[in-house]
DNA sequence: TGGGTAACCAAGCAAGCGCTAGTGTGAACG
DNA sequence: CGTTCACACTAGCGCTTGCTTGGTTACCCA
């Protein structure tokens, strides 16, 4: 039983687990799947992790990690100008939503069944995340780009953003990247065709 | 064992079936917890439903079902100018999802679970829905008010207002018709304090 | 060469699952 | 008054669930 730690086998284990907890949602999949997937026993599993929870625990955190880490690069690879960051964040949202799919289906429709002190603790990093978000939000907002309530129009971006998993189909003639600015071009008022 | 009838003690016990199903998810969700919640054993519950699928699945029809109602009574009271036909059907989504929310909460998150020949039977009164939004956005188009194209603009849009069941307090000061208000003039170009 | 350890397996337990079978009851109806 | 029907009950079957136990390999380092 490796208490919290991050073999190579612990990761290609996790990535294994958040393809088939997409696929048949958390509850649905059952140790005996995630074993079979792994090519090994059910019983074997419980060597690498605690318990079924700890699966989805380590599942989540380790796309949520990822998302910090993308976001912040793309800030620091940006210039100061508030569209740029703008464009920057919601390019990284969507390079980590579909680059590292599976885990961010799980952190995202997954959430409500983790174990409150598991929850407790990846609350802190995805708070993380989202103050990246309201930082350029404020910039946007602070140079008329954008109008509305800093939390109102965050919300509101990062759910059309996190909508996309349900329908984008990434073999389709779109990019990510074009998706990213499509929406950007949307909520920027007086840009444009019209003025 | 009723096959779909729609008598007003099987409308009650899809009410509560649905409060289950948003609180614990649908494959928490036992058919002993649910008889409970009814106030029967879990035996007597397959007098009114074939199997649990046909729970699941008769809640989802209620509330698409309401969204459907609500949708065509707001465009018809209603002018025919873009913008207020536009306001109308975000607000309309808002109210549904509020007042009818554990239902539309389960089709959101559980339609997966759907078995197939109910999906494809609940995916027609869907798409009835999508397209009043088509037709409304369609206009909005046509008439300058916002830019981009019909499949991406509704989709930013309802992403964006059925990810607020994730955060919207309707105990707190905004209403919904206040989110839909300011989620319609967040993508109008051109339009308020900028020009 | 021997001890430690990470990784695995076979076997199975206790609890819980969806669902069925057979029965009882009171109201409605001819 | 007898039949029917909606609705509920008791009891439990057959199966799956997450997880445990006790033991077996294969490799690393002294």
């Amino acid at each position: 039983m490796n208490v919290m730690n991050a073999s190579p086998r612990r990761k290609e284990l996790t990535r294994l687990a958040a393809q088939l907890f997409v696929q048949e949602g958390f509850d649905r999949t059952t140790v005996r799947m995630l074993a079979q997937e792994m090519g090994i026993k059910s019983g074997s599993l419980f060597h690498h992790f605690k318990d079924k929870q700890e699966i989805l625990a380590a599942v989540i955190e380790e796309g949520t990690q990822n998302a910090l880490v993308i976001a912040r690069r793309a800030l620091d690879n940006c210039t100061a100008h508030p569209e740029a960051r703008l464009r920057a964040m919601a390019r990284a949202h969507l390079e980590t939503l579909f680059t590292d799919r599976n885990a961010h289906v799980v952190a995202l429709f997954e959430w409500r069944r983790l174990a409150p002190d598991a929850s407790a603790h990846l609350s802190h990093l995805r708070d993380a995340y989202e103050a990246l978000w309201l930082g350029v939000i404020d910039d946007a907002l602070a140079a008329g780009l954008i109008h509305g309530d800093r939390f109102l129009v965050s919300r509101f971006i990062l759910g059309a953003l996190n909508w996309t998993v349900r329908w984008y189909d990434p073999d389709g003639p779109r990019t990510p990247d074009d998706l990213a600015d499509e929406l950007v071009a949307m909520i920027m008022a007086g840009k444009g065709a019209q003025a």
